[in-house]
DNA sequence: CTTTTATTGAAAATGGTTTTCATTATCAGG
DNA sequence: CCTGATAATGAAAACCATTTTCAATAAAAG
C-alpha cells in the first residue's frame, strides 16, 4: 500500500508519524485523480476533522520534496498533486474527468539527441505530458 | 518584425492599438526567455513610463488568446509568457540563463499510438518540453 | 471635428499560499 | 510507563500575484 510506504518514507527522514500527516497522506495515495491542496483539504478532513489548510500545504511540500508526489502542469492551473509513481514516468491526463495514468518508455534518446546537436544545448531533463479522453469518459460521451 | 505582426493580429481582431499595448507587444516580441507579467511591466516602461501592471496582464492575455504567446511551465512557476512560435512547437530552455528555443518535429506518433492502445485513452494533445544548458552558459561554467 | 466606446491606470478586492506564534502531541530516553 | 525536548499543529495575520471596479482618457469611425 502506496500510504504505509509514504509514512515509512516519513518518518526514516526524521519527520513524525501526526494524524494530520497520515489523512494527508491517505487521500493523496489513494486519488486516481491530481488533487488540490483545497482538495486534499475537504477529503482529508472526513478522516482527520481538525486538519488545517496550513498543514495540508506543509505536508504536500514534504511529499514533494522526497520524490513521493509531483505537481500536475495543466492549462487551467498548475496547483494539483499526484502520486509520482515509480523512477522517471510521465502523465496522461483525461481533460473530462482527470483520471491520470503514468507511463514510462518516452524513447526521446534520438530526438534529444537530434536537438542537442542542433541548438549546443545540452539537455538534461524533460517533461512529457499527454491528454486525452479516458475509456470511461469516451463511452459516456457516445451515449 | 513578429512585434508588428502581432499588432495587426490585434487590429485586425477589433482590439485598438494603444502606446500600452505596442510596448507591451514589443516587449514580449523581442525577448529571447519567458517573461513574467512584472519583468514585461518593467521592461515596457522604458518604452511606455506610464503604462500600469494591470494593462500588462490585459494585453498578455489577449496575446494568449490570439495564440501568439504562450505559458511556459517550470518547476520554479508558471507565470512566464513566451512568443509562440509560428505551428506546433516544444520549447527548449536553459536552466541557468532562460533562454529559450523552439523546435519542432517531435516524433511521438508512435509512442502515442502505443499509449493510447494501452490505456484505452483517445489521445488529443501532448505537451513536451526540454531543459538543459545553453551553449552561452556551458562556455561560461567551463571558465 | 465629434461622438462612441474600448482602453487605461489607480485603488480596492480577491484568493491562494506563507509566516507567525502560542498550544499540543510525538516519541526518545529514563 | 512517564517525562521532557521539541517537532508539529491550527488560527490568525501577512503576503503577493492577479482580478475587479470605476471614473477618466484616447482610438478611430463617420
Amino acid at each position: 500500500m502506496t500510504a504505509e510506504l509514504w509514512l515509512t518514507q516519513l518518518k526514516d527522514n526524521g519527520y513524525r508519524l501526526t494524524e494530520a500527516r497520515k489523512a494527508v497522506v491517505e487521500t493523496v495515495a489513494i486519488s486516481k485523480r491530481a488533487l488540490t491542496p483545497v482538495e486534499v483539504f475537504d477529503q482529508a478532513r472526513a478522516t482527520s476533522p481538525g486538519l488545517g489548510l496550513v498543514t495540508v500545504y506543509r505536508t504536500l511540500e514534504k511529499l514533494e520534496e522526497l520524490g513521493l508526489i509531483q505537481r500536475v502542469h495543466q492549462t487551467h492551473g498548475c496547483q494539483a498533486f499526484i502520486s509520482s509513481g515509480n523512477g522517471h514516468e510521465h502523465l496522461l491526463l483525461c481533460t473530462n474527468c482527470g483520471a491520470a495514468v503514468l507511463f514510462s518508455g518516452d524513447k526521446l534518446e534520438a530526438l534529444i539527441a537530434a536537438i542537442s546537436r542542433q541548438t549546443g544545448y545540452q539537455v538534461e531533463e524533460h517533461w512529457l505530458q499527454l491528454f486525452g479522453v479516458c475509456k470511461k469518459c469516451r463511452k459516456k460521451s457516445v451515449k
